[in-house]
DNA sequence: GCATGATCATGC
DNA sequence: GCATGATCATGC
């Protein structure tokens, strides 16, 4: 006990022990403190680093610089401080860009049990109210203690977002009262998510409480986006910038009753006077006119960095034009594949797993026989059916392989696949991205197929 | 008519 | 300069 470098009892002192660790890794900051007080050597038994597993980083840092023995205790790390710990992995884009690698799983839980909590005594409030973030730079090639450690704060998942958290345990909740803990998705909540465990998914059947039906075993987990944006948010505040802490939602108002009401004086205008009203440029030669519109309507900025929720919730916001007869021509598509990141990513933490499993907004414009223009007929919320997920995963997986391989010939077709594609999207035939074989190739999307959208959005509205 | 490949204004 | 969110153009 009297050995430990900080007071177990306080949070301000056991994140003040954490953020010694930023911009340095975790034997260097050993090292110094155990020089300084004059150790040689130690009793501690730290872990032996055979093997990189995930979590691997999270028990070194409990073991090796907390001095805590891991645990898979159901009570937070830090009892006696209430406070939570969990180690984060980031990764650096092409761009140089840092994000989060991984959705942050925090903890499991059974049906039988969920099915008789009310929130305000839940284990999830118990267990993550506090929790202290440490974000790594993950390395394949290094040792746990060599990983460098970029930031160590608190979040507080309630104070910062109650109305949110408090919403997605009790959808989760609700589906398990239901009888139907089998259709749980993590398309249906937008910050905390129950996600399956990868490696044991096909074996981890449970019981469900009101139904005979097993389900798959879950966590609960902070999803990708909002991982990302605790980032964000941790990273601004460490540099006293304050961009994204406007809220665009009252409390307890939904996305849809907020921007019903912003679209509503809009609706049933042609595009060109939705400008005119709003004393805007309306150029016929921008291919993104109407996303254009619909965004400037919203007041995002390009990625929604000023608005939180939906940063937060990394919100699909699209565009989609329909035609008389109540079709759309076109597939909609996606960021451009990193190349040399899908060949180190696991589905579940892919870039478009995380898209695919986020609510969609799409703004619908709409042509009727005889007009030229289209008008902004409504807004809709939508979200993509649990049971649809496996044809995206083996677009995702198939892609993921032949990139692998150095074939960047011959992705899947529209015609391969009932819900997606492969196409080209860059400036031009000469917009290039470089590939983990070191070569440079044309820059590709996931889409998702026209059909798919016809039949899953469209013909549900539009048809006769 | 549709699948596929190519392309472009915008905003940061 | 570049990613984004799309639409356009071509050829079968």
């Amino acid at each position: 006990m009297s050995d430990l470098l900080y007071n177990e009892e306080s949070i301000s002192s056991i994140i003040e022990y954490a953020q010694r660790l930023e911009n340095k890794t975790i034997d260097e900051v050993n090292f110094e403190q155990n020089s300084y007080k004059g150790i040689t050597s130690t009793t501690k038994n730290y872990i032996v680093q055979e093997k990189k597993t995930k979590g691997g980083f999270g028990q070194y840092l409990e073991t090796a610089y907390f001095g805590k023995e891991a645990d898979n205790k159901s009570q937070p790390d830090f009892p006696a401080a209430k406070l939570e710990l969990k180690a984060s992995p980031l990764k650096t884009l092409s761009n140089f860009e840092v994000k989060v690698k991984e959705r942050l799983v925090l903890n499991h839980f059974t049906f039988t049990d969920l099915d008789k909590e009310v929130f305000n005594k839940s284990h999830f409030k118990y267990k993550n109210d506090n929790i202290l973030l440490v974000f790594y730079h993950y390395n394949k090639e290094q040792e746990y203690g060599q990983m460098k450690v970029q930031l160590a704060d608190l979040w507080q998942c309630l104070k910062e977002d109650e109305v949110q958290i408090r919403s997605d345990w009790q959808t989760i909740v609700d589906k398990i009262h239901a009888g139907k803990a089998h259709e749980i998705s993590e398309a249906d909540t937008l910050y905390l998510g129950a996600c399956t465990k990868g490696a044991t998914k096909d074996t981890n059947w449970q019981v469900q409480p009101h139904s005979d039906i097993k389900a798959q075993g879950r966590a609960f987990c902070f999803k990708l986006g909002y991982i990302n944006h605790i980032f964000q948010i941790l990273t601004q505040r460490k540099e006293h910038r304050q961009i994204l802490e406007t809220r665009f939602l009252a409390k307890n108002e939904t996305f849809l009753e907020k921007i019903n009401s912003i679209f509503t004086p809009y609706i049933g205008k042609f595009a060109n006077e939705i400008c005119k009203m709003r004393n805007e440029n309306y150029n016929l030669a921008d291919k993104s006119r109407y996303a254009n519109i619909s965004r400037r309507i919203m007041g995002f900025n390009k990625d929604f960095s000023n608005l939180y929720e939906f940063n937060a919730a990394d919100i699909q916001f699209k565009t989609i034009r329909i035609e008389p007869n109540g079709k759309c021509n076109e597939s909609m598509s996606f960021k451009n594949i990193e190349y040399c990141e899908i060949v180190d990513e696991e589905w579940e933490d892919s870039y478009f797993y995380n898209a695919i499993t986020s609510k969609f907004i799409i703004v619908l414009f709409k042509r009727n026989e005889g007009q030229d223009e289209y008008y902004l007929d409504r807004v809709i919320e939508w979200q993509i059916p649990v049971e649809d997920y496996h044809y995206f995963e083996e677009v995702w997986t198939d892609t993921k392989n032949k990139v692998a391989l150095g074939d960047y010939e011959h992705f899947m077709k529209i015609s391969d696949n009932p819900v997606s594609h492969i196409r080209p999207k860059g400036k031009n035939a000469d917009d290039l991205m470089f590939t983990p074989q070191g070569t440079q190739e044309k820059k590709k999307c996931f889409w998702i197929n026209q059909s798919y959208i016809q039949e899953k959005i469209l013909n549900p509205i539009y048809k006769k």
